[in-house]
DNA sequence: TAAACTTTGTTCATTAAATAGACAAACAAA
DNA sequence: TTTGTTTGTCTATTTAATGAACAAAGTTTA
């Protein structure tokens, strides 16, 4: 059955346009908002009324006059709730807790390595119960909580695969509402951090953007139409496993010449190995190592970054040939080596020279780094909270 | 500035439910609307009389009755204004005249050879006079007239680039407008086949598909979210030229190893030359004498189409682990060449062992063939019409 | 300094459209 | 014939936006 039209979609789209040309151009007036928005002034008058017994936002004394009487100054209250993200990757977690402004209140890290399902679960409830325990006193307290897995997530909450995790089926969300009663949403990490860049990166806000994260895997978040493509199950951005050499190395996926093969941190690792570099306890290397060898000059690591390089903007041209986006940001680990990753990008993306897309391509490296998705995570959140919000306000 | 809430996007939006159930669900009673929809008795009854005098709809005598008063049986009233679509191929020009619903009423066929612009547009304009003439009397007439174009569209109508026809921004909206003035649209000829399929494919209806028009050229329409993606400028679908084999042949797009190199009419054609499959004039070869000869059992050519589907099914899997849709159709000229592709596609699309996706992904083979572009074409006219009609009546 | 004009924000009567409920008409089953 | 059901219309009510009036609080001009 689809939504009908009446009295109460109306005020909760107005109330929505309010709320979000306060978040969005605050300090604003209501005369202002009433301008912008195309609402009578007598429609914004009473919204703003409601908006600020809900505690969303407060007035702040008054603005300048330009011949006529001083406006009253509306800001948007961004300590009125605060959201929780966490980012789980395959050997560390990350939470961190942001106002509704998306600003960061508090972080945490930790690292671990091959832990049981139970165990990681345990480590994130502890997280979450001191970043809770550091959230300031506010109406709303913690408004919800977000986190993104490196896997695939359907629509109500389960990580049904996460391969690098050794998950299966885990329905988390299901377990942290049991133990939290607040709203919960779990995402795959690529869909959270396209959504944190979306927000909160310094680049102008664009309606079709592609955030790739190239981690331990490849993945690839996409923002579409100005909102997040799922795919029909949760599983789009599965991108690693796009084959750009048919005929390359076999992949566990059944396939051969598949992306992460190439382009992912497991792959430079994997032929790091083979190169035979290893730490002197011949432990397998990291990346954070290489990033250093690299640094001092090691000709065979850059050229093995230079290679990645390579194939990852293969990878990004086929992308910007299916969507033609608007924009393309590089976040995750591998933003570490963007040194040497940057100009065989840059280089590659010109040799497409049929004229088409190119010129209008923005290829960035996100800002937030390792921080889009627990950012991208707490920011749905807020979103879910400010749109619920507005449909509850009783009138007297 | 966003659009408000008010009384009147109310209206709209009920109207339009009304009018969706009625077209989806006919014949249909008041009171079955006001049931499936959710709406007040009061409310669909005045709707509903409102579409009445818009000749969008009739009445049609009673239904059955179940125990009470039998109702009044509503019709949606498909021959209230035709709609023209036409699909303009690189050597041929396919034109439809439909009904609201959809139906075929009058179809044109012609073929041509290296035409310049201006022939083209002589002959399009030719088929839109003949095509309106052919058009039943009807209280709207022809509704408006859609164009599917082999290249990339811009948002305004104009053709930015068809290299097949050897097209160069051709403001083809603007043209058609000066000469008719009816609503006009312009589209790439995969996303307008996707529409196509979408609405009047015999399977259910899907959220996200995707319709691979495999032609001349290779081009993609996604339909993601119950809507067509067209990318920020109409670049969207040059899926032709994602590479699949990164040190492959030459494309003149500057890189090496696109699709359509390999899983294309083209192609096919071309491999064909390049075996010295000649017609006895000496001539090019052509996609329908191929057909006749794999019927023949030539096994030459049939490991050419063989050859063509395992590329073409190495594409799909690329786009299935992007998209995740719930159906991929391939339509166009190549499905002339179903029989021998199938097989391969199928058995390649079980290669990807993984387990995610391939369950439930439904290849299937358009049906409408070459009809999909241009009943597309028709269907977004359409679409358009009933839209606005909406707003437009005046109350009493 | 007073008068004139501007801008802001609230209030109130009006209007549009959905809704609940009453009601008559039309029908089937007991 | 009676009873109960279904359909479609009509009316009073409710919700929320709108236009206009207005007071308050400014700035600019004479």
């Amino acid at each position: 059955m689809p939504e009908t039209g009446n009295q109460k979609l109306v005020k909760k789209i107005n109330k929505s346009i309010v709320l979000r040309m306060i978040r969005n151009h605050a300090p604003i007036s209501r005369a202002a908002i009433s301008q912008k928005a195309g609402l009578n002034r007598g429609t914004v008058s009473s919204l703003v009324s409601e908006l600020l017994d809900d505690k969303l936002i407060s007035e702040s004394g008054m603005g300048e006059s330009r011949g006529g009487r001083k406006p009253v100054i509306l800001l948007f209250n961004h300590r009125a709730g605060y959201s929780i993200g966490i980012d789980l990757g395959v050997n560390y977690m990350l939470g961190i807790l942001t106002d509704l402004k998306g600003q960061i209140v508090e972080k945490q890290k930790i690292s671990f390595h091959q832990l049981s399902l139970e165990a990681i679960i345990d480590k994130m409830k502890d997280m979450i119960r001191n970043l809770s325990a550091a959230a300031p006193d506010s109406p709303n307290g913690i408004v919800g909580i977000g986190v993104g897995v490196p896997g695939i997530v359907d629509h109500d909450g389960n990580v049904l695969l996460a391969p690098n995790l050794g998950w299966n089926n885990v329905p988390l969300k299901e377990i942290l509402e049991r133990e939290f009663s607040l709203p919960i949403l779990i995402e795959n990490e690529a869909n959270a951090g396209a959504y944190g860049v979306k927000l909160y990166g310094t680049e102008e806000i664009r309606e079709n953007l592609i955030y790739i994260s190239a981690g331990i895997g490849v993945g690839a978040g996409l923002i579409l139409n100005d909102s997040l493509y799922r795919g029909t199950k949760g599983y789009s951005g599965e991108i690693g496993h796009m084959v750009i050499d048919v005929d390359g190395k076999q992949c566990r996926c059944g396939r051969k010449g598949c992306w992460e093969l190439y382009a992912s941190e497991q792959a430079i690792l994997e032929e790091a190995r083979s190169l035979g570099l290893e730490t002197s306890k011949s432990q397998p290397i990291t990346l954070e190592q290489l990033v250093e060898h690299a640094e001092n000059g090691d000709s065979k690591v850059i050229s093995l970054f230079e290679h990645a390089g390579k194939y990852l903007a293969e990878g990004i041209l086929n992308l910007v040939n299916t969507f033609n986006p608007e924009q393309v940001i590089i976040g995750n680990r591998l933003v570490m080596a963007r040194k040497w990753l940057e100009p065989v990008i840059t280089e590659r993306l010109q040799a497409q020279t049929m004229g088409f897309n190119q010129e209008d391509i923005h290829v960035t490296y996100s800002q937030l780094s390792t921080h889009a998705s627990p950012m991208g995570m707490a920011a749905f959140i807020t979103q879910r909270f400010l749109e619920n919000g507005l449909e509850q306000t009783v009138t007297n």
